[in-house]
DNA sequence: GGATAGAATATTGTGTACGATTGAATACAT
DNA sequence: ATGTATTCAATCGTACACAATATTCTATCC
């Protein structure tokens, strides 16, 4: 793999080369960190969200709207991680139209764990702090921008 | 579609979620303004790469090196192009295990008007040069850290 | 209250991604 | 020179990602 990120590629392609060849190796990082807790990349960021709800509970909506991910996306992701027991989907009582998803109690307890191996992992990326909230900074800006220009969904 | 992009998830992960959701943005983005061409973003990003080369033709081991896609998800998507009339594949005579990849007279004369469509529609980012060059070199040296970091392929 | 419009999720079809396996062609070692 | 190892590409299986459609439930209007 000796891809040559300073290739002469058309300037104007050139970052959302670099976001798709960085998104990618992101995908092949986590696969790995997670491989032992047998989740995908798209799995923890799904698990990630809900750990950051209050109740651990969302609809299907909410964690689209959020994840940017539509049912045709989250339907089957979600099944997997119900199989292997780390969420419950249950229909909203007050309005079966939604689906509510919500942490197994396996999902609580090993939060602690693989948040820290994660967590130990990234550190090996050897960013100081300010360089990292700087990109983080940048790329979301860029999101922006394309959000902005893409005729809205 | 009101993801907000400051929720306060784990630090750790920000610039890997940030990346994601910028990389879909341009999924999205390159999908619509690709659509007249009926091509797909990474089918782009494979005719970038050859008309950056020279004589417009490489082996599927050296695309695949460029972009970092192996023979699993390049063979299907280059027979896609070849169907289209993008590409032509062949096998190499002096080496019958390489296949040859070739730009068509059709993609070199629509080159212009595509790369031309690309341009202009990311001119609407409106990110000034030097900002852009600067993000460019971030996220590239993100994969850098990355590939260090990943133990190797 | 029954027809209809609207909302949320599920399903289907196409196209990446990638690990693992297979198969064909070449290189190599003795 | 023949058997073995290596190298590529193709294939297979699993998992996203998303547009388009279907289905199910709720709201609304008369």
């Amino acid at each position: 793999m000796n891809h040559d990120l300073n290739q002469p590629l058309n300037i104007d392609d050139q970052i959302c080369f670099a976001l798709y060849a960085a998104n990618k190796r992101f995908n092949r990082f986590y696969s790995e960190v997670l491989a032992e807790f047998e989740l995908t990349y798209p799995q923890y960021i799904v698990l990630s969200t809900l750990w950051d709800t209050p109740d651990g509970e969302l609809t299907m909506h909410e964690l689209g709207d959020t994840v940017t991910l539509d049912s045709g996306t989250l339907t089957p992701l979600l099944k997997r991680l119900e199989k292997h027991g780390w969420i419950k989907r249950s229909k909203d009582p007050d309005d079966e139209r939604h689906v509510l998803v919500k942490l197994t109690t396996k999902a609580n307890q090993s939060k602690l764990s693989i948040v820290h191996k994660v967590k130990n992992s990234l550190n090996r990326l050897d960013l100081p702090q300010q360089d990292y909230e700087n990109r983080v900074n940048e790329i979301n800006d860029i999101t922006r921008r394309l959000d902005d220009i893409i005729p809205q969904i």
